[in-house]
DNA sequence: CCGTTCTCTGTATATTATAACATCCACATC
DNA sequence: GATGTGGATGTTATAATATACAGAGAACGG
């Protein structure tokens, strides 16, 4: 139940790169905006940057936005069960959040039916509050 | 609260073919995949076979699994509030189901924290029962 | 030193999706 | 009938996303 890092290695210098420009951006991005992003840092072939992302995302400092095909730095200390994304489809801002409640409504339809639960993708898509105060 | 049509156009003659493979394959197919099953009915070509889908899936017919980048047929009769997604990664197959009470969760969190919630993306991935059973 | 293993890298290519523009057809207007 | 107009459909090219595969170099044990 509390939060997990699944590999304990240590980052390497892509790695902090990637998840250094991922925390700046604050957004989710693609892995080829990355690659600009960086190209000047050395992080300019694509497996290069997957594979960087691949790790974050083992380790728990990175999440896939599967509608987006886009990546974040996860902004929360969490258990990785049952995060759900808000993706404001106006401006962009994801914010993440979790809730057990959720969480066990999943795990108990899947005990009821016998399905081994693996990853479980929840993207909101919608407007952020403060895109709907605009009302653009 | 019922089931909705989103449109009642009929479908014209390329999207029930589209619609008919989905069926026939009952898997999660990708839009690739159907051109190579349409060649040489006449869905030969992306555009085609993408906005054939995209109808489909407007009316309901067929989702979209993010996760994946393919699609199903539908196969349940449902309101498409939180539809939910269960995915075997061994043997491809996927279960629909619904909840009242996820869907609950989801916009109460909405509500909450004032996000405008459109589209609910629900995925889960593991293992079926009859792939556990089979334990490979 | 040499081979083994491990990590890291880049080239090329596969896969998924859309932009841009041409064409065709049904219907309206003159 | 000629002309236009709007919508669906078709075609070509290309954009955007992702991975297979194999080479290069460090670290280590013999």
């Amino acid at each position: 139940m509390t939060a997990r890092q699944e590999k304990l290695r240590p980052l390497n210098a892509k790695e902090e790169l990637v998840l250094a420009t991922l925390r700046k951006l604050g957004k989710p991005t693609s892995a080829y905006d990355l690659i600009d992003e960086l190209q000047s840092e050395g992080v300019k072939a694509p497996p290069t940057v997957y594979r960087a992302l691949g790790r974050l995302i083992e380790s728990g400092l990175v999440h896939r936005l599967e509608s987006l095909n886009a990546f974040v730095a996860c902004t929360q200390s969490h258990s990785h069960d049952a995060v759900a994304f808000a993706v404001c489809d106006d401006c962009g801002s994801v914010s993440e959040f979790e809730s057990e409640q959720l969480s066990g409504i999943l795990e108990d339809w899947a005990q009821k039916v016998g399905f081994g639960l693996g990853q479980k993708i929840l993207e909101l898509r919608g407007r952020c509050s403060s895109c709907l105060r605009g009302s653009r």
